[in-house]
DNA sequence: GTCTATATACCGATAGAC
DNA sequence: GTCTATCGGTATATAGAC
């Protein structure tokens, strides 16, 4: 067996493991995990998670930082691409809702961290987290500069943005069964969040006579 | 030992076992709390708290209900105070935030249920939830009835509202080392927080020529 | 009602054969 | 690299004395 082959079949095997582990996070949080379950659903036995990853801890800041990192790196492919602050705004929102919907186990995976009150987060992913703040900041001066939007507190409008999008779609499931008992339509795409998001953020719920008329593309 | 006394003690081992429990589940959610660890932090034996509760499940679902019932009844009396739409979202939103932070447990355990898809939420907590629901939709509908407000889909606007509101108090731990690592203030006072989230939820991040002046209580 | 002691089961981690 | 078997520790839950 070629070094090759072999590197590859590691690598295969350390996905798997990674992914499975990634839906038990997600869905049971770390305590609840079991790592049998987590081999079982890798198609592999538990000796070889331990040998091809290391404990249950180290499993988890591996999904941690894994998770961290593919989402991050579908934020920076979507920054640089509008030029006023509201369509750079815009385009932040979506993305953040795409990397949110494409990946189902961020969200529950963060809310539980942020549940924990983050004790657990290493400063390198803080300093991740940091990154994105600093796009989210720049778009905010830029638009208070140019006189489009009003001046607030970086920061806290920062965690809001990103609260907003992931409570909307973490939500989903509770949202359905509480739109069912409510009689109302409960069948919202990714789009019709996006904008939801997107108007409530930049005009608010006030009515005014000059606004723009709200993005919709549903 | 009269009927009574013993009712009175009774009550309050329970008072305890709950207060102790409620605190474990927010800080490590339900698989990773302990039951002796909550027993200890009662003050009384394992035992014990198995006589006056029931198993480590029941004691749950006894924390989740008391816990909403809490939230529910602040809610309430914070209801019918206000006349015009936008003073009534205000009043809602500062009732939101004083519940978040005067029930420091509320938040934690709420966020740790809607990662797992409220899959344990039991129909009688949804109830109450559309309760709630019903609220903030009457005053988004009296709202759009007066030219007031612009017309949303009331239930992605209700859990936006909630999901600024639980994330804001939440991400405080994380928020404080963001901003100790990007050199920002992070002190920010409850009313500060419920100024920003009303401020952004009403006018939005536009600046609007003819719009009202932002609340501002710091 | 309260406690001690214990049954019972499970889970994380590893040793060792192949 | 992969598996089986198992150790050691710990957790839930209860039995039974007082």
């Amino acid at each position: 067996m070629s070094p090759k082959k072999r590197q590859v079949n590691d690598t295969d095997t350390r996905a798997r493991i990674l992914a499975a582990a990634t839906e038990v996070f997600a869905t049971i949080g770390f305590a609840g995990a079991r790592v049998d379950d987590i081999a079982e659903r890798a198609g592999i036995n538990k000796a070889m998670l331990y040998y091809h990853v290391g404990d249950k801890e180290r499993l988890y800041t591996t999904v941690l930082t894994d998770t961290v990192e593919r989402a991050y790196a579908s934020l920076q492919a979507a920054t640089e691409q509008a030029d006023t602050p509201s369509a750079k705004l815009e385009c932040l929102l979506d993305t953040f809702a795409e990397i949110g919907s494409s990946n189902p186990h961020f969200v529950p995976i963060m809310l539980r961290e942020i549940a924990s009150g983050g004790a657990t987060l290493p400063d390198e992913m803080l300093l991740r987290m940091t990154k994105v703040f600093r796009v989210v900041a720049d778009i905010l001066a830029e638009g208070t500069r140019k006189g489009a939007f009003r001046k607030t507190d970086p920061l806290l409008t920062h965690v809001t943005l990103i609260g907003a999008t992931m409570f909307l779609i973490a939500s989903q499931p509770i949202r359905e069964r509480l739109a069912k008992v409510a009689g109302l339509d409960h069948r919202h795409s990714l789009q019709e969040l996006a904008d939801h998001t997107y108007n409530l953020m930049l005009h608010g719920l006030e009515k005014k006579p000059g606004a723009a008329k709200p993005r919709s593309r549903k």
